[in-house]
DNA sequence: GCTGTGTAGTTGACGTAGCAACTATAACGG
DNA sequence: CCGTTATAGTTGCTACGTCAACTACACAGC
């Protein structure tokens, strides 16, 4: 299909293909364990914490409902409900009853959270520089989100209903970072 | 350094270098989680245990240390302990008493490990060329080697002792994969 | 050879995530 | 309206992984 057969051969474990899939394992593992660290040593909060809180600053009204959340941190329900308490203990986030729905329950943003996601982010988005972007040039990055992206959309959605595909992100005007 | 200059601006929250690394996250959990569930249905073996069940196997005399394999595996030493104790009571492995020191423990395959690890192999390796492989041509891939090979070196070794890091692999012939 | 320091691996306590079961509400059909 | 079915979140149980403390041995240097 492309230049060599795509499938094709059922791929035997010293398949030169396997380099470049070990090579992203690796770079994923590393780089995810040293952001996770910087991010609890320097601000207290996961890796997990983090995006979550970036993805609630995100959304309309800094608010979202827990199942939209879950979707986007790439976690279960019932993971995002620990994460979402663990979040509230902290002061960083508070639950409210949705209107619209009486099942639903939205996770707000204290002032608090925004605080500590500012604060973090600053640092986060130091670490990705530095432990991912710093060696990848211009071409490199548009052809890791390239193929990144098929990859992605490849393998489907992580978890819960298939009907369910929600890629539009709301993309408010938060800017956390400065 | 390179085309642009390497870490520079601050990086803001909407800066388009952070598609690819969003990209990059997004891929790797779906496939991740992909891959680990088809072993688990197909195979009842989990993606770490596949892992350590092919380091195993790829050492020399199918026996291993247990620090090496933790460097291997990308897992912490007692996370290794606890690996090796679930494939030590599945029957896979087994404990050796290490003849040159005698603080030391190698894991050994067992004729069974190893006949799980060639079945899982199989699907294992088809799961990679359908949720990654596949919709990669030949210039991704080495482009994908190159790149994350270097963040894998930048982000350095994930744990322990610095002053080890291993980049041999013994590359006995094993090929589990036919 | 004994003592002090380093290293290999295991264990205990804990944190986090998942699945399945459950509760409460919504939404639909008659 | 009322029963049926679907959906949103939470909870119990369990699996897996980490860190810190511990045990046992190795390897100096004296």
């Amino acid at each position: 299909m492309t230049l060599q057969e795509p499938i094709a051969e059922p791929l035997t474990a010293r398949d030169p293909r396997l380099a470049p899939w070990r090579a992203f394992l690796l770079a994923h593992a590393r780089v995810a364990r040293r952001l996770d660290e910087e991010l609890r040593v320097e601000h207290d909060v996961s890796f997990a914490e983090y995006d979550a809180l970036l993805t609630i600053a995100q959304a309309p009204g800094r608010r979202i409902r827990m199942g939209l959340l879950a979707e986007e941190v790439l976690l279960s329900k019932s993971g995002v409900t620990r994460l979402i308490d663990r979040l509230v203990s902290d002061g960083h986030v508070e639950r409210s009853a949705c209107l619209a729905d009486a099942r639903g329950a939205e996770a707000v943003l204290t002032e608090r959270g925004l605080e500590r996601l500012r604060a973090a982010s600053n640092s986060h988005l130091r670490g990705i520089s530095e432990h991912f972007l710093s060696v990848l040039d211009a071409e490199d990055l548009t052809s890791i989100e390239r193929a990144m992206s098929a990859v992605a959309r490849q393998a489907g959605p992580g978890r819960s209903d298939p009907g369910n595909c929600v890629t539009d992100v709301p993309e408010q005007s938060v800017d956390v970072a400065r």
